[in-house]
DNA sequence: TTGAAAGCGCTAACAT
DNA sequence: ATGTTAGCGCTTTCAA
């Protein structure tokens, strides 16, 4: 008996030699593959060493070790979370809302989470990350026209869920209805007597934006009204092209300027601040996506609500079924809520 | 020559088997060692063969199995970031910029970044994280006062940064000196003509949050003014708790509401304009910790800056520096910066 | 029901 | 300068 009892008297806690599955088989006279079995329930087993083996690990709180583990199976127990990293600081709420919810749903279903950053021209990190057997699968947070992560991921034949959506059947996709959304949030703007909107529309190549300018197209398309394309203002890339769009619309019989998001949004009540306009007295506003950013805007803001924490969850466990299984749904749709505010009141 | 040019032709980009050390020993008629060596840089190798060997790494792609190393050399080139999940915290852009920084630099050093939730009281994910040896470190983005996932990594003497400060001097503490920033921001405030200074404060279980209160009435300290305690709240830990001391506040004579950070005062901000008071004419704001929150809020808001990313970027490195070296600085200051804004005008 | 042995891909003494 | 060998801790045939 070279361990027990008296080891953990002997030396410190902090030194103790990790325990292993050779010094339980050793400790009760068994084989490693037995104590293998025990742990993962799998192959047969009498219930009495079972019980043997299960009662000796909980006493001296064996934890098996991952890495031999992912050795032997070729697997990581690990998934990547993938966040575009030139994204403004500000634009975060929403990458960090879909992390977190990846990471509470991992931690359930025995996974850990391995955090990458790309550029939308750059997935150097995400390609390194999947050479270096990294991970089992990944989550990505933002769909792009061209997408080089879909591409590579494809290619690779690595198990990956898509945040977002996009044009390939054979991707992944948890999103929340845009189309739908903003559909809706423009009928209901139009139907309260906002016939004239504006709409400021950030990164085209972002399809998500593409979607919500479809969305708000077929808005007008509801309700026979007729789009005034001079007000639509799409690909707004920085804050100078957003305030000369809100220098224009200032300039025109305009009743409510749309915004694709919440970062464009800011941008657009701070311009109309410093140009001294009251919303929503002078003009109103509302926003294809609301986020912390605007949660507690003075006054509240119109928009679309996500839950992103959703998003992530719904994404994690997508994608370790698509690992575990082979299999899983091909889409799935998030709700979305309509908060209408003072700023269109 | 099982493998070679051939194989590459017969199989598929995708299906191609994994090269490993072993392949390549047998391709160029060396050992598994000298190969290991070439790739490694250590232990005495030609010139001539470490160039064959790594033409031919080149030529094929070749990636080591992280996996396989992580099992040899019992490390896994991952740190672990802890976050808090608390659902307001969630909200505060504070904790995205830390990751982005660990992330940074982790990716050039070659490590990977596992992040991991927690909450005050239950660092069970934490406790699993490091039982399942998934990491060789890791970063904590919050300091408390007494601190469980600090008590548990000097357990298990787990290397570990904590961003934020901690009284315990054996304690790696990255952090910008608040004490410092709240003080000079205080003095400012003072020497500008605001004698009457109110304080809202949020849990006082952060260490961050008793280092502001310090600064503050150091500030007060050094113009030699009298602090009036009566319109100094601590401990405000809702919303509620910070709506009740600015209806209180209001009903004082009081010059300027100093705010610990973001999130009381964006939700001071609310509170005011609910009950019709503007800033700065009925009243003047100030907060202790900048954040995109606070960026583009209207107006603009006096505040302590301090580059988030830079916290991460370096508790990154000197993690990294205690698992490689065994040893890093003990305390690292990063700088802030005080910005005057239409606020306190 | 249990065990022996090979192997996952790499590292590191210890030869040669 | 290079090779041999024995692990790292676990899973998984295949046998008993």
């Amino acid at each position: 008996m070279i361990r027990g009892v008296r080891m953990d008297e002997f030396i410190g806690k902090n030194t103790q030699k990790k325990l292993t599955i050779n010094d339980i088989a050793k400790e009760l006279g068994l084989s490693k593959t037995t104590i293998s079995r025990a742990i993962s329930g799998k192959g047969r087993i009498s219930e009495s060493t079972r019980q043997r083996v299960n009662d000796y690990i909980k006493e001296y709180k064996y934890r098996p070790n991952v890495i031999a583990k992912s050795l032997a199976k070729s697997k990581t127990y690990n998934i990547g979370v993938v966040l575009p990293s030139e994204s403004n600081l500000t634009e975060i709420p929403f990458f960090q809302g879909c992390l977190i919810g990846v990471c509470e749903i991992s931690s359930e279903l025995d996974y850990d989470v391995v955090v990458t950053l790309i550029k939308e021209d750059d997935i150097s990190l995400l390609e390194k990350m999947i050479e270096n057997h990294k991970v089992d699968g990944v989550v990505l947070t933002r769909a792009l026209e061209n997408d080089l992560s879909v591409k590579f991921l494809k290619e690779r034949e690595i198990p990956f869920v898509l945040i977002g959506s996009n044009t390939n059947d054979e991707v992944i996709q948890v999103d929340s209805n845009h189309i739908a959304g903003c559909t809706e949030l423009t009928s209901v703007l139009l139907m309260s007597g906002y016939s004239r909107l504006a709409f400021l529309c950030g990164n085209m190549n972002h399809i998500v934006n593409k979607n919500r300018y479809q969305g708000f197209l077929r808005g007008y398309e509801k309700n026979r009204f007729i789009v005034d394309k001079s007000i639509v203002f799409l690909d707004l890339k920085s804050r100078v092209l957003v305030d000369r769009a809100v220098d224009a619309i200032m300039q025109k019989r305009v009743d409510c300027i749309v915004c694709s998001d919440d970062l464009i949004c800011s941008r657009v009540l701070s311009r109309l601040d410093q140009m001294n306009y009251k919303v929503p007295k002078d003009i109103r506003i509302a926003s294809f996506y609301n986020s912390p950013l605007l949660e507690n805007h003075i006054p509240s803001v119109t928009s679309l609500r996500i839950d992103v924490k959703e998003l992530g969850i719904t994404a994690g466990k997508r994608l370790i079924e698509l690992i575990e299984s082979g299999e899983t749904l091909s889409k799935t749709l998030v709700n979305y809520e309509i908060l209408l505010k003072k700023s269109t009141s």
